[in-house]
This record gives C-alpha cells, sequence and structure tokens, in this order.
DNA sequence: TGAATATATGAACAAGTATTCATATAAAAG
DNA sequence: CTTTTATATGAATACTTGTTCATATATTCA
C-alpha cells in the first residue's frame, strides 16, 4: 500500500515508451486547430454546401432552394464556412454569390470517401 | 400580391443551373456518411489519440497517462474510434493494445494541416 | 477462491451546436 | 422616398456530444 492520493491514481505500464511519444507529440494548438478544422466537414448541411460549390459558385437563395432548406440556415452555415476559410463570396447587387476557397477540401473528400467505402 | 403561401415562399434565381447541380450531386446517403466521418476528426481528444497511435500502439492506460486523461474518457472515444474502424485493438491479459486501422487518416491529416497552415 | 487491476459501459450532466423565428441591413425598382 | 427582395444575424430552442461517476467484466496473482 503505497501513499497515492485516491483522486490520481493513474497508472502507467510502459513509461518509457510513454515518454519517447509524448516527446514527438505536435503541439497542443496544432491538434485543436486541426480538430477545430475537421468539426466543419461533420455536419451534412455544410458537406451539401460544400458538393454544391465542387461544381459552380452559386447565390444563397439558390442553395437553400437546391437543398430544400430556409435562407437563414444556410447563411448560417456560409458563414461557418467563411470562418474555416473554406469559401469566399462575391457581391452583385443584392445577391451575393459563394464559391470554392480551397484546393485541399476535394482532396480530404476523396480520402474520407475511400476510408468509408473500403470497409468490407 | 400573389398567392404564394407564406410558409414557402422560396425564391430561385437561377434555376436552370440549380436543375443541373441537383443532377451531379452524390447520393445523399453518401454525404450523410462523409459527415459521420468527418465528425470523428472533429474532437481534440481523438485527434490526440489518433496523432499517439501514429507513433505507436499503446494500451487504454498509457494514453490516458500521455493525455493527462481518465481511462474511462479514453475508452469511451476508442469506442468511438472503433466504430469509425480507425483503430484495431489486440488483447494481451488484462491489457487491450490499441493501434491504428487506416491508411487514409495521416493523408487527410497531412491536407487538412496544410490548410490551417496556408492562411495567411 | 478471493483480491487486485485493466478495461468497458450505462446514466447523468454540462457544454456545444444546428435550425427556426423575427428582424435588421442593403440594394434595386417603382 | 417607399416598397420589394436577397442576405445577414441575434436569440431561443431542441438536439447532440464529451466527460465524469459508479459499476460491471475479465484476467492475473496470491
Amino acid at each position: 500500500m503505497n501513499d497515492k492520493s485516491p483522486c490520481c491514481d493513474i497508472t502507467v505500464i510502459h513509461e518509457e515508451l510513454v515518454e519517447k511519444v509524448r516527446r514527438n507529440m505536435p503541439p497542443e494548438e496544432e491538434l485543436f486547430n486541426l480538430a477545430e478544422f475537421f468539426k466543419v466537414f461533420g455536419d451534412t448541411t455544410r458537406i451539401r454546401i460544400l458538393y454544391t460549390l465542387f461544381q459552380s459558385e452559386m447565390c444563397v437563395c439558390d442553395i437553400a432552394y437546391l437543398l430544400g432548406m430556409t435562407q437563414s440556415a444556410i447563411s448560417h452555415q456560409l458563414r461557418v464556412l467563411k470562418g474555416a476559410k473554406l469559401v469566399r463570396h462575391r457581391k452583385e447587387g443584392r445577391v451575393v454569390y459563394y464559391s470554392l476557397d480551397d484546393d485541399h477540401v476535394k482532396a480530404i473528400f476523396d480520402q474520407g470517401y475511400k476510408h468509408i467505402t473500403e470497409r468490407n
């Protein structure tokens, strides 16, 4: 019986390995940013918007009509996509056209698609 | 004043474009699965676990110790990762070793990393 | 067999988030 | 200038989700 405090009874089995791995971990901030980035793709509406924009730039009400959702919902999500620097916008009178602003998204989606289709 | 019902006042500006884009959209189920897949990456704890497993297979308590989290929290997240077919496990007595079970993850992370570092 | 230990898991709670609703803004048209 | 229309946005709500806590399971060791 040792004097470990009851609130911290964490055990390590391979301490040496753990320390080695710890030294090679990327900085926390990087991992946080990566999670934030992927969070954007974790929603069907945003995925659908992005697949729409893969094909063509499009205005807000067209996207809303295409996806069968309210203009407000689409506008809110476009805001998120813009915050993640994934889309840009171009204003023409009252109409705002959104388009893709990233080269990696398609590659990322293709890899993701490979994963979900390759499981036997 | 026309007789549009007030609940369905959706407007389309470029109907022809919309129909063309609609025909080329991937099936809904595919988009849903893709979103579910990326949802897994949208959490710092899971990202950290995966970066850990990039380096070495590791048992649950070592991961918990390394990341400074409870065994329960890690176990719950490993369950999610297993559900997404991203990790596999190997039992050795009481100890369960987890390891990566996917070739695409690293590529996806690298693309994501490029995105978040390339914004000026 | 009984105690110790590594992991898994269900329930509860807190925090986060997507959509809706109401409304604001801004540009065009009358 | 007033009305219409395309978009943006704040607040509220419903839903989702990550962690904790308590406990179950399973394996080793005495």
